[in-house]
DNA sequence: AAGACATGCAACCGCATACGC
DNA sequence: AGCGTATGCGGTTGCATGTCT
């Protein structure tokens, strides 16, 4: 059953979620009245009256209210009933035969492109019905349109040009993979999404971790480098700043909200789908004296230790890079040319070193592993040139720290990011990533008011927002703005902040500031029931946050604002005279 | 030398849509 | 209109490979 937070401000209600056995025909039911429960807008409640309990509803009441519940039914119905027929006529295109899947072989190929070559790059599923392949059909035409489609540039990295496309379609289409890649020649959706999510992974490295060093020598590389001259030209004074939760980056939706951190942490201006990355530019305007001279991101990637990164995740971007630049001698861009700052690096491929391919290799040499392979090569390569060592970044110095502080109190007048807060589209997507983002969003407003776009499009574009003109300076950054006040706990609790503009929470005449524990929602069991529920407008994931919290919605339509006043009770919390059961 | 771990790509999966019967 | 089928799409996963320690 359901029931409220006994306790609450009587304006405010939460729910107790059970720990339900769903299954029930009572399940469903319960199901039904959650969904279109008042706590979703988190309804303010008749003055002098409790809400009833679900338990308490009348059934037609819960019913004609269910709706959305009974579409979000039909639909996981018709999607069982699909993939049951998708089951039924797998089986029978193999006549009972097991399905092959994982990589094709080189028969396998060949098979397919005949059947292309007579039939067309139709009927894929006639490949399995006829024997000629214990492919599925979708399998088939996967494999045709990613790999043996005629003129793909499989291997082949993305080029300045091809990244600077798919940056600007990604502003205009979003995520339309395959739409993208209509306009790359040689180039799949698949080719496209893989390209956007490693890039996207790869620049949250590249702006969230300090690369701490670790070894001995690394270390005394970077001493003797950071009290050069050369090294008050890098970046580090705005890296050092980019909180770094000491998690790797292997959760891709961790990774992107780690980039939101940081891209707001240091009240940088980024667009994420602008490979001009930062936007220095209004830096410069903003007269950002602490990072005279003011430097691109490909010279920061100079200053880029070769080795002794904490992270072999981290530093590899750069250690490929270094790689490459030894071996090849040539401009190499790993992430994307435009976005390193080399302008030549248009060369698509670089000549494997010895080292590559290991596993390749071995097969050549039957008395080898690929293990032995793999380190004869890097020998071989490390031991005549010697590592290269970058000057790695520099410390962080007490100055910055100082300027840090004198920052501090600015930020309590930056901008206010609340206007555009309830333009975020959280709509209760599918998307894990979507969904975390805009949790993990709470935060990043909280620290640095910095409009952000969560579809990666016009970052700074929000109506009502004002131009990023954020001085950089790593006063702002995030070790020293409020955030850092309250260290984050992993993996999920995330501390209350003060938010810096909810003006359509403030009731009149109540300046108070509000809280929110944008975190709370995790606290709740029974998320998975979420997608069932109709979305809060505003998006936020207010369920839940009462801790002395209080909130109010900006507007949301109360269910239940139609029922006579009797369907109340008039005490809070009463105890329920009959179960769901019952009904 | 070898284990641990990160990375990138190929393939898979579930869902949506179009289409024909 | 309802159903089955084919195809396309976006998100996710598994694995070969590379890198670090």
């Amino acid at each position: 059953m359901v029931g409220w937070t006994s306790g609450c401000p009587r304006e405010f209600v939460r729910p107790v979620l059970p720990n339900w056995p769903v299954g029930s025909p009572s399940d469903v039911l319960r199901l039904a009245t959650y969904a279109t429960h008042p706590l979703f807008g988190v309804h303010k409640k008749p003055e002098g009256s409790a809400f009833r309990t679900t338990a308490t509803l009348p059934r037609e009441i819960v019913a004609s209210r269910c709706a959305p519940l009974s579409e979000a039914m039909a639909r996981a119905s018709a999607a069982a009933r699909r993939r049951a027929a998708e089951r039924r006529r797998d089986a029978a295109a193999g006549g009972g035969a097991a399905v092959r899947k994982g990589p094709w072989d080189a028969e396998e190929d060949a098979v397919l492109r005949e059947h292309v070559r007579t039939h067309g790059p139709r009927d894929w599923s006639s490949i399995r019905s006829k024997g000629l392949l214990p492919r599925t059909g979708k399998s088939c035409r996967l494999r045709w349109v990613n790999k043996l489609r005629p003129n793909l540039k499989s291997g082949c990295k993305f080029s300045a040009e091809e990244e600077r496309i798919v940056l600007d379609l990604q502003k205009i289409f979003g995520n339309k993979w395959a739409r993208i890649a209509t306009y790359l020649q040689g180039r799949t959706d698949n080719d496209v999404k893989n390209f956007w999510s490693t890039r996207q992974k790869k620049m949250a490295r590249l702006l969230r971790s300090p690369l701490p060093v670790r070894s001995g020598r690394s270390r005394r590389a970077k001493a003797a480098v950071a009290s050069s001259p050369e090294s008050r030209f890098t970046l580090g004074p705005f890296l050092d700043q980019v909180p770094f939760e000491g998690s790797s980056s292997n959760g891709k939706c961790r990774a992107a909200t780690s980039f939101m951190d940081a891209q707001n942490a240091a009240l940088v201006p980024y667009d994420q789908t602008n490979s001009q990355l930062l936007g220095f530019q209004g830096a410069k305007a903003a007269g950002a004296s602490s990072l005279e001279p003011r430097l691109t991101l490909g010279s920061f990637l100079d200053q880029v230790p070769f080795e002794g990164s904490s992270s072999s995740g981290q530093c590899r971007a750069a250690t490929s890079f270094m790689d490459a630049k030894n071996t090849a001698l040539v401009p190499y861009d790993q992430t994307g040319s435009q976005l390193l700052g080399f302008e030549g690096a248009l060369l698509p491929a670089v000549p494997a070193t010895d080292s590559q391919a290991s596993s390749s290799n071995a097969r050549l040499l039957p008395e080898m592993t690929d293990n032995d392979v793999k380190n004869v090569g890097c020998t071989r390569q490390k031991r005549p040139a010697g590592r290269l060592l970058r000057p790695p970044l520099p410390v962080p110095s007490s100055r910055n720290r100082n300027v840090k502080t004198e920052a501090t109190s600015s930020l309590q007048s930056q901008p206010a990011v609340g206007p555009f807060l309830g333009l975020l589209p959280f709509d209760g997507s599918s998307s894990s990533h979507q969904d975390h983002a805009g949790t993990q969003f709470m935060d990043v407003q909280n620290s640095a008011p910095v409009p952000y776009d969560q579809a990666g499009s016009q970052l700074f574009g929000f109506p009502g927002t004002q131009p990023p003109v954020a001085p950089i300076t790593d006063s702002q950054a995030s070790s020293s703005s409020e955030a850092s006040l309250f260290p984050p706990q992993l993996p999920f609790y995330q501390p209350q902040y003060p938010l810096l503009d909810f003006p359509w929470m403030l009731g009149s005449g109540d300046t108070t500031p509000w809280f929110v524990n944008a975190g709370a929602m995790d606290d709740i069991a029974n998320q998975e029931l979420l997608p069932l529920l109709q979305p809060a407008p505003g998006m936020f994931p207010f369920f839940g946050m009462y801790d002395g919290v209080r909130i109010k919605p900006r507007s949301s339509p109360d269910h239940f604002s139609d029922l006579p006043s009797d369907f109340f009770d008039s005490d809070d919390q009463p105890s329920p005279s009959r179960t769901i059961s019952d009904l």
